[in-house]
RNA sequence: GUGGAUGUAGCUCAGCUGGUUAGAGCGCUGGAUUGUGGUUCCAGAGGUCGCCGGUUCGAACCCGGUCUUCCACCCCA
């Protein structure tokens, strides 16, 4: 039998014991925030029924949506006809049911449509789980990926929108990362698009609008075009793309713009109504509005976010929105959430980027002790329990190999004492202890190595 | 999905216009030091040159395909 090569499919990682410890510092900080604010953890299947997942992200989503191959004899429900022409998605359709979900928010919402009997609204969940994307893998985009989501459900108050601003502020602060915390209101821009002549085209705009600070004035203008804007359109829209001024001035001019749109003076009064809750609230984090922040997933209807690190070049670390009627599509009408996805992988570049992992986040013992042989393990044995029952991560090496092997050992897992005890250490009642970052030694009692590590 | 790069030891990389036996640093193993790591010195192990095929007397090197990683689009966390 041929021996082949191990590998895991593209865009996917294996995690080693450093990186698992550093992630895990990740999520627990989310996590705790997470909870401090009030919202209580849910799990959902790595799957989900295709007839769920599909037609909710646009149609780039539904193209990088997973699908898992029916079991059984899959074919049996294709026939010869269907084979012969050859139209993979309507064969797609066919053999698989079920796909890897694609984000958090969609299975929520199913969540909350199946056990809405159960839920007391408002309903805050928080969730931290992988998601799946068959997207063309590069830097900062995995095709396996962490997701850490808080949503509000069943409260159309812009407090949500203030509280998540907030929750992004700490999570940031406590991870030292210096943030833009960008928004904008898909009301306004529809809002927009009704006061240039376009109303219906949110999406080819805001598509266009987004590349503004990427590709330029000119192109936008381009793909306007191409769209079929005519040149009327355009030079009404040319205020809002070359406006120049803070955020407080942009409402003012947004005001005027507006005035003959009904969504669009909603959208203000929405953003007015956000902004002054957020007055109550210090915020570390630049906040503002950007008006050709557009986000592609469809089902976002109100405020939406985005969080870009300011030292590091990586795309967005975070990102949300409020939607007025995703539940709507499973049943549930007139049910607004609002939520934020932390995504973690991109902040594990980052923090590793800017070496902002803390030191202590190793998650080798503290205390290793030498191996010498039968005898003197055995009181070692005796030893190590009194050391974790301080709460003192404590191990000793199996084997009585050589003690340049061990203490190789003990440096290579950053322990930072070793003890020894050999012969005369029995004889006396003692142990040998070993600094392993200023490389002294004593002779001492396990009850004052037990005081110093506690009370250094 | 479109376009462009990339792949040589565990890691980072050298390897001339195709020419005998493919190299370095780091790491690893052993020794100098039989109870002392992180510094030093010595020795050693480790390679289907991503994979498959083609051109050639001869391929790590040229050509085709494929996979990987990366970059730009698209889109996104």
């Amino acid at each position: 039998m041929d021996i082949q090569k191990p590998s895991i499919p593209r865009g996917t990682r294996d995690f080693g014991t450093i990186e698992t410890v550093r992630r895990n510092y990740i999520f627990n900080t989310i996590k705790e925030i997470f909870q401090l604010f009030g919202y209580a953890p849910i799990e959902t299947p790595a799957m989900e029924n295709l007839s769920t997942l599909m037609g909710k992200y646009g149609e780039e989503g539904d193209k990088l949506l997973f699908k898992i191959l029916n079991s059984g004899d899959f074919l049996s429900s294709v026939s010869a006809s269907e084979l012969e022409n050859g139209d993979s998605n309507n064969i797609s359709a066919l053999i698989s049911e079920k796909g890897l979900r694609y984000d958090l928010t969609v299975p929520f919402a199913r969540y909350v449509v199946q056990h809405f009997n159960e839920i007391t609204f408002p309903f805050k969940r928080y969730q931290i789980q992988p998601v799946w994307r068959a997207d063309r893998p590069q830097k900062g985009r995995y095709r396996e990926f962490y997701q850490c989501d808080a949503d509000v459900i069943g409260s159309n108050s812009q407090i949500n929108e203030a509280e998540l601003v907030q929750i992004i502020d700490e999570v940031f602060k406590r991870l030292k990362i210096n943030v833009t915390v960008k928004f904008n209101n898909r009301k306004i821009l529809a809002g927009i698009a009704e006061t240039i002549g376009r109303p219906g085209e949110l999406i080819p705009l805001t598509i266009a609008m987004d590349k503004l600070e990427k590709a330029g004035l000119e192109k936008v203008v381009a793909e306007l075009k191409a769209n079929g804007f005519s040149d009327e359109n355009i030079s009404k829209l040319k205020p809002v793309l070359e406006f120049i001024g803070d955020t407080e001035a942009k409402l003012t001019f947004l005001q005027s713009m507006l005035q003959g749109s009904e969504t669009g003076l909603k959208g203000l009064k929405e953003i007015n109504s956000f902004l002054d809750y957020l007055k109550n609230i210090k915020i570390t984090a630049d906040v503002e509005l950007d008006l050709t922040l557009a986000r592609g997933l469809n089902y976002y209807t109100g405020a939406i976010f985005e969080v870009k690190a300011k030292d590091v070049s990586i795309g967005s670390i975070c990102g949300g929105g409020r939607y007025d009627d995703l539940t709507g599509i499973f049943g549930l009408k007139n049910v607004s959430g609002v939520g934020i996805s932390f995504g973690a992988d991109r902040i594990y570049d980052v923090l590793e980027q800017l070496t902002l992992f803390p030191q202590e986040v190793s998650g080798g013992s503290k205390v290793l002790f030498v191996n010498f042989g039968n005898k003197e393990e055995k009181i070692c044995m005796s030893y190590l329990p009194e050391l974790r029952k301080n709460n003192i991560s404590a191990e000793i090496y199996p084997d009585p190999a050589k003690l340049k092997k061990q203490m190789n050992y003990a440096n290579a897992k950053s322990v930072a004492y070793v003890v020894l005890v050999g012969e005369d250490e029995i004889n006396e009642g003692k142990i040998t202890v070993k600094n392993m970052i200023t490389g002294s030694q004593e002779k001492t009692t396990l009850e004052h190595l037990i005081a110093e590590i506690l009370n250094p």
